[in-house]
DNA sequence: GGTAGATACTTCCAAAATGAAAGTGCCACG
DNA sequence: CGTGGCACTTTCATTTTGGAAGTATCTACC
């Protein structure tokens, strides 16, 4: 399997870079994300596990029943790539 | 919308980037990308004709029935962010 | 001239992913 | 003891994806 099929099977679902989009200026929590991104709660919830079993994000408690969620190194490490494809879309 | 969000319109769905990748080098008949991606072929189609409608790749004829898939330079303008993703999955 | 093979699809249907809405469990605060 | 916020889970409809088989066109061969 190539290195760009491999990526996909991670990141390639949908909202999952965009997650990570957001996550790369700071931890956020999961109704923050809901807010932002406007997908269905249980999807959130399929997506940041996936995420997370994936090694690109981690929870991160903050008190009783709520928690951040943050990038590990390997989720930051994918701000180059969520860059260059930004930078494609403003392409004319 | 984002400009990352704006991207994943595009080449978000299965099978979109993996067909530009194999396109970066070269050409590529129908038969061909389907053997080299293993996908089914009303999928190929389907995404043939959209990456066409985007943009980002165009139909070359070559003889009878016959004709090859190749990058527009919006198409080849993808190959910073292939390359990214690619590498991202190589670490570790 | 008929037939077999190559190429590029389309059509049909099942399986999986995605999406919207409502419900659950926990704790803090008044 | 009730109300509200937070983080989910469950349920079910819709959309996307996948596999198999069929269609159309041209070419080459017998």
């Amino acid at each position: 399997m190539s290195g760009l099929a491999a990526a996909l099977e991670i990141v390639g679902p949908r909202w999952a870079l965009l997650i990570v989009e957001l996550l790369l200026d700071a931890p956020l929590r999961y109704g923050d994300l809901q807010r932002e991104l406007g997908l269905g709660t249980n999807q959130l919830a399929t997506r940041l596990r996936e995420l997370e079993a994936a090694g690109v994000l981690y929870r991160l408690p903050l008190k009783h029943n709520t928690r951040a969620y943050a990038l590990t190194d390997r989720g930051r490490a994918l701000r180059p790539a969520i860059e260059a494809l930004a930078r494609w879309s403003d392409l004319e």
